[in-house]
DNA sequence: GTAGTGATTTTCT
DNA sequence: GAAAATCACTACA
């Protein structure tokens, strides 16, 4: 059995909450100039364009979102509050406007030396630690830039809850992560 | 220890 | 002009 199995545009290509769930244990592998980052996907938030007041294509297709409403499998890499991104993977079929938003992963290898979880323990501070601005968006995501692999490792413990940073939609429970993990985030006291 | 607010820029109304 | 899928720092108990 294959241990270093690239997920192919076929893992996007499903629905959300399903995509959301099991990126939870992959491998988000990034070849930037010349060094590869690897971090472990732990937490994950799903929003769906439509039904979804808190998602950025549930008022329209924009130009800033566009990238959400074409095909599964690419990144859609926003600014957010004058100093962060955030990134996401593009889900669903092309023209709804879906997609997972990465919050946390766990530092594999790439940073430095440097590998502790505070690096990487929130959608904007994994961002900056994998060099990730919107140079990036629109990436495909089986390139070879920017891919996700699946390890086959022991099943993960998944727990969801309520997102976390938006005004609306916090009723929807649609946010993911590995329980076992010491890398979700978790700005202030959200409590689960 | 917890709670609150400022930073800073893009994007949309 | 206001809000935004955030983070870090400060104040105070």
């Amino acid at each position: 059995m294959p241990r270093h199995k690239k997920l192919q545009r076929s893992f996007f290509d499903r629905d959300t909450l399903v995509v959301a769930r099991e990126c939870l244990g992959k491998y988000l592998i990034y070849n930037s100039s010349d060094v590869k980052k690897i971090g472990r996907i732990v937490e994950t938030e799903a929003y769906i364009g439509k039904d979804d007041p808190a998602c950025h294509a549930s008022r329209g297709r924009t130009k800033r979102n566009e990238i959400m409403f074409g095909p599964a499998g690419f990144a859609y890499i926003y600014f957010i509050y004058g100093m962060y991104h955030c990134l996401n993977f593009v889900t669903e079929r092309e023209g709804l406007g879906a997609a997972v938003l990465i919050r946390a992963v766990e530092p594999v290898s790439g940073f430095g030396g440097k590998e502790a979880n505070s690096l990487t323990n929130g959608p904007g501070k994994l961002c900056r630690a994998f060099d990730l601005t919107r140079e990036q968006n629109g990436v495909d995501l089986t390139g070879r830039l920017l891919y996700l692999e699946d390890r086959s490792e022991a099943e993960v413990a998944i727990e969801s809850s309520s997102r976390i940073g938006i005004r609306s939609g916090t009723d929807l429970p649609w946010r993911f992560f590995d329980t076992n993990s010491g890398a979700v985030s978790g700005m202030k006291k959200s409590k689960v």
